[in-house]
DNA sequence: CGATTTCCTTAACCTGTATCAAGCTTTTCA
DNA sequence: TGAAAAGCTTGATACAGGTTAAGGAAATCG
């Protein structure tokens, strides 16, 4: 965990949506209250009950969230990757985290700071909106999951999967993001039975894997998969 | 639906913690763009699909919040009371509902229009932040739901639901926000299923049930309830 | 490069919850 | 106030998906 907030971190804010009407001088600002942090693959970033005093931002690798039963089992909420930044919700609450943060790869990640945040706010409206919009999309993809996780069977959560992460037509190769025992957490399977029905969608003719690598054969068929 | 920007919503407003802080001449200014809404009960207020070009407050009354898939069948995602609001996430993403709003009793509503809401964030930071306090109460307590559902067994999420609502000691009484088939379907659990852990739950000797009304006898013997 | 660990698959079996069906209550409303 | 509708319960039955267990493949590391 190295203190930084070198010019690599203001080049990479710039290019966030979020950042990107930001001034020179805005960004300087938040990249002095910004932190480099290179973290090795399964290592954990926080863990529930931690306080929050910022959101992470991934430069490069893959992170979990995810949280764990008393008993031991862990449910993955989210796998997100390069761009992409979790924990902002917090900041604007004052409870400690209740998912933990894992890597699941060699990852660098920029830890900005509340204040930087809340500063900015204070003067800033059209960022108060962007963080808006950023809150109420991952709002709207929850409630998504929720419908997804109640009306839908694991076939079919597997199917909408596939075809969300590799869209577009036939030939296409998914690659999983990460390893298919935390894909099938994020879609709440086993992995016992998130291989089962793998096994039974390569056999009905739809997909070919090998390892991550998932190809789309029949995106019709798919597409109009009941049941 | 009547046309109205009485000084009885302006009160209303004045009463609810995101406006706490608003002076008059900005309580007039959004009750300007505040319409009153009667609905009567089993109405639906909007579905998936409509355009957002506002958020909602519940002055008396009930509100469901579900989808429902093609083939029929519903799950409620949230059940909403007097003071409480619903529809603001999409105020800021240029997306329509995805849920649908259906009034569970005859309700009165208000329906704050969006220009207003941003012209307010446009000048005032103080309110940004409730905002964005409000939204991430929203996301937070529906992560909590994703845990609850991927974590717990049915009888589990009674006994959760029954305790939050009545939180407390033993003798207390939860009264249903709503009729058995609607929590049940707010729990994930079929009518007849949840019918079914109640009445366990009496066996038990932890409840007692009447109509929509349900006594905790045993606070502890729920709290430490596994499986 | 072989050894160890982690990850993935496969099979047999089990259980929580859904479904279907029918009767019973309670509410609604003419 | 009585009939229809809506809501709730109960039982029988079915199945999706979980669990356990054990072997195989792949990645990791000394």
């Amino acid at each position: 965990m190295a203190e930084n907030s070198g010019s690599n971190t203001i080049k990479f804010l710039s290019n966030l949506p979020l950042f990107s009407e930001f001034d020179q001088s805005e960004l300087e600002q938040i990249s002095s209250q910004t932190r480099e942090i290179h973290v090795p693959k399964g290592e954990v970033i926080f863990r529930r009950g931690d306080d929050c005093n910022g959101f992470h931002l991934i430069v490069f690798g893959r992170v979990k969230l995810a949280f764990t039963s008393p008993n031991g089992s862990e449910k993955v909420v989210e796998i997100i990757g390069p761009k992409h930044s979790f924990g902002e919700a917090l900041m604007f609450m004052d409870k400690p985290y209740i998912v933990s943060a894992q890597t699941l790869e060699d990852s660098l990640l920029l830890h900005v700071s509340k204040s930087a945040i809340f500063s900015e706010l204070e003067r800033n409206p059209k960022f108060a909106q962007k963080m808006l919009a950023g809150l109420s999309r991952r709002l709207h993809s929850l409630i998504c999951d929720v419908e997804v996780y109640s009306l839908n069977s694991g076939t079919q959560r597997v199917i909408g999967y596939l075809l969300k992460e590799g869209s577009s037509d036939n030939g296409k190769t998914v690659i999983l993001q990460a390893s298919k025992t935390v894909v099938a957490s994020r879609l709440n399977l086993t992995p016992e039975h998130f291989s089962r029905i793998l096994h039974d969608l390569m056999d009905k003719g739809m997909i070919a894997v090998s390892g991550r690598d998932i190809t789309i054969l029949d995106f019709d068929k798919m597409k109009n998969y009941e049941k």
